[in-house]
DNA sequence: TTGTAAGCGTTATCAT
DNA sequence: ATGATAACGCTTACAA
C-alpha cells in the first residue's frame, strides 16, 4: 500500500518549516485543542494524555508560534520600554531590570525612545502602540509625568507602567521612589558634617524629579533652621555639561560654598571636573553629593558620595506588574510601589573647612 | 427599506475593537487584497483606486494588525539586538544607531542580551529567533566572533549583520572597524612624544578587538624598532576594576613606562585613577591613551586622549544593511562595511618627562 | 476530559 | 488591474 503524502502521519513534520500544532497533534493522535490545552497548561486535562503530548513535543522541538498566538489571542508578547534618553546609564539600567523580570517568559524588551518636546510626540508613541502592539509599556521619568501618555495608552488598551519620583498615578500603574527623602537626609549629612554653606544643582524644569530633589534639599536646609540665598541655587539639565556650567556659576561666589549638592550623578562629575580646573581640592576645600549612583560616581577622582537609587529593582517591579496575571492567579505577588534611595557614602565628602 | 447589520457598510468599522482591512475594504468597495496592496505599495495597482483605499484608511484610522501580518509573513517587524553586554556605553551606542537606521520605518527594536560562556549560549539565541522571529539581529562583538550564532541564523531563516574589529563574514552580513590601524597610529603618537617605555593593557583572551588592538600596538612598536619585555604588556577585562588592576602592575615596574595604551576607555579610566592614588601626575609623569571614545573620556580629568570608535555609524549601517531591500529596489545604496576609527587628542598625553 | 468548527487579520495563489 | 479562496498557526466557543 502506498501512503500518499497528506496522510502519512510523518510527513508533516519533515515539511520545510518548523513542525506546528498540527504535526504535534497527528503524531500523538489527539486533537489541535488538546495539544493547545497542554502549551496552556490547561488543568482540566488527563494526565497520560498530557505526559504523550509532551513526549512528542519534546521530540519534534516543536515550538508554538508566538505570531498565531498572538493573532489569536489579540496580544503580542512583547514589553515596551518608552523613553526620551534621561541619561544613557538610566536606560540601560531601566533595560537590565525590565529583562530581569522578562527572564524565562516568552517575553521579549521592545525599546522605544521619542522626543519629548516634540510636537509629535503622541503620534509617535500611538504609532509604535499601533503598530507593534505590545503587551505593555514601561515609561521611563521624565516622560512618565506626561498624563497624556498614560491616556493614550488607556485608549488604545495597553497596559503601562510608569516610572518616577513621586507617585504620578495610582498602584497599579506606577512605581516610585522617595526622591524627596533621601536628598533630604543627604542635605543633613553635609550639615551634620558642618556645612553651612550650600550649594545646590537643580535638575531642569518641568522634571517632577528635578522638583522632588530640589523640594528635598529645601527640607534639609529648613529642618536645620538655615536660610541660604537664591544665589547658591543654580539649574542644570541633568547632563555633564551643565554640570560644569552651574558649578562655575557657584564656585565664582562670595563666599564660596564648601558643598554643594548635584541632583544627578553627571552633573556632579561636572562640579568635581570645574572645581578640578580651579585647583580647588575635593573633598578638602569642596564637598560634593551627586544622586543615582551610576557607574561613573565610583570611576572619578575621588569616588563621588551620591544617593543610591535603586532603578534596576524599580524596572523590575515595573515589569512584573506588567505580567501580573500572567502566571497562574495563585503566585501573583502583588509588586511594591515604593522604592527607597540611600545614602552611599564615599570620598567626596568631608567636614567643613576651617576658616 | 430596512438595512441589514451584516450588510451594513459603515457597520464593521464601529464594531468594539479597530477597524480591520476588511472594514476597508467594504467601505472602499474593493477586496481585500486590494486593500493589502495599498498597504504594501504594491505597483499595479491603479492610482484612482490606490487613492480611493488610502481616503478611507485614513478616515477609519486604519493600522493593518501586526500580529496577523507577522503570521501571515512568517517574520515580525523587529530587528533584533544580540549581545553580551561588552560594556554599557557600547550597548546604548548600538542601540542609537540601530534605531536611527530604523527611523521612519514600521520596525522596531527588540534588544536581546545572552549569557556567552554559558553552555546554553545557542540554545537562547535560537529560542529568542524562534519565538520572536525578528526580520533580522546586529549581533554586537564579543558575541559576533562566534560562527555558532551565523550558522544558526542562517539555518532559521533569520537575516544577520554582524559587528566586529574585524572582517569575520562577507560583506552582507559584517560591518567592521580597523582597530589595528589605529591603535598603531595612537601608538606611533606616544611614541613622536618621546616616550619609549610603553605599557599595553590588552583586552580579554577570545576577544579578536582584544587581538586587533594587541596587534596594533605591536604594529607600532615593531615599526619604530623597539622591543618591549612582556611586563609592559597586562591584561584586563575591559571593566574600570581590571584597568586600576593592570596599571598597578605596570607602574610597579622599574624602569616604570612614561605612557599606556589601555585597549578601552574603561580600563584607561582605570589607570588614571590608580595613578592618582599614587600621586603620579597625569599627562606630566605619566600619558594615557583608550579606545573608544565613550562619554567617560571626556568627564573624567584629564580627559583621555582616546581613538573614537564609530560605533553609532556602524551600528546604523548595520540595520540598514539587514534593510536593504525592504524599500522599493532603486533606492537601496549599498551600505559601506569598513568604518574608521581615528585618534582623539585630548589632555592625558604630553611629551615624556626628561629624567 | 476531549473534539469540532469557526474565527483572529493578514498575505499568497491563481484566476479573470 | 482586481478578486475569490485558501493558507498562516493558534485559541475560543460549543459540543460530545
Amino acid at each position: 500500500m502506498v501512503t500518499s503524502p497528506d496522510e502519512d502521519p510523518a510527513r508533516g513534520a519533515q515539511r520545510a518549516g518548523k513542525p506546528t500544532i498540527n504535526d504535534v497533534a497527528r503524531l500523538s493522535g489527539v486533537s489541535k485543542k488538546t495539544v493547545s490545552r497542554v502549551i496552556n497548561r490547561s488543568p482540566l486535562l488527563n494526565a497520560e494524555t498530557r505526559e504523550r503530548v509532551q513526549k512528542v513535543i519534546r521530540e519534534l522541538g516543536y515550538v508554538p508560534n508566538p505570531q498565531a498566538r498572538a493573532l489569536a489571542l489579540g496580544t503580542n508578547f512583547l514589553i515596551g520600554l518608552i523613553h526620551d534618553n534621561p541619561n544613557a546609564q538610566m536606560v540601560l539600567n531601566v533595560q537590565q531590570g525590565i529583562l530581569e523580570a522578562l527572564q524565562g517568559t516568552d517575553f521579549a524588551m521592545v525599546v522605544r525612545p521619542v522626543d519629548r518636546g516634540s510636537a509629535a510626540l503622541l503620534d509617535d508613541v500611538r504609532h509604535f502602540l499601533e503598530r507593534q502592539r505590545p503587551y505593555g509599556v514601561v515609561i521611563l521619568p521624565p516622560l512618565s509625568e506626561n498624563d497624556g501618555i498614560a491616556r493614550l495608552c488607556l485608549e488604545l488598551g495597553c497596559r503601562y507602567v510608569r516610572m518616577g519620583s513621586a507617585a504620578l498615578d495610582d498602584a497599579d500603574h506606577m512605581v516610585a521612589s522617595n526622591d524627596r527623602e533621601a536628598v533630604a537626609e543627604a542635605v543633613q549629612f553635609l550639615y551634620d558634617q558642618g556645612h553651612k554653606l550650600i550649594g545646590l544643582i537643580a535638575g531642569p524644569h518641568g522634571f517632577r524629579s528635578a522638583a522632588e530633589r530640589r523640594r528635598g534639599f529645601e527640607d534639609a536646609l529648613a529642618a536645620a533652621s538655615i536660610k541660604l540665598p537664591r544665589s547658591l541655587i543654580a539649574e542644570g539639565n541633568y547632563t555633564f555639561e551643565s554640570g560644569i556650567a552651574a558649578a562655575e556659576k557657584l564656585l565664582d561666589l562670595t563666599p564660596r560654598p564648601t558643598a554643594i549638592f548635584a541632583s544627578n550623578d553627571e552633573m556632579a562629575a561636572g562640579v568635581v571636573h570645574a572645581a578640578r580646573e580651579r585647583g580647588i581640592g575635593i573633598p578638602d576645600e569642596l564637598s560634593v553629593i551627586g544622586f543615582d549612583d551610576t557607574p561613573i560616581a565610583g570611576h572619578i577622582w575621588p569616588p563621588l558620595t551620591t544617593v543610591r537609587w535603586p532603578i534596576v529593582s524599580m524596572a523590575r517591579a515595573a515589569a512584573l506588574k506588567l505580567l501580573a496575571g500572567q502566571g497562574e492567579a495563585g503566585e501573583s505577588v502583588a509588586e511594591p510601589s515604593m522604592f527607597l534611595s540611600r545614602l552611599v557614602k564615599r570620598a567626596s565628602v568631608a567636614p567643613r573647612p576651617k576658616g
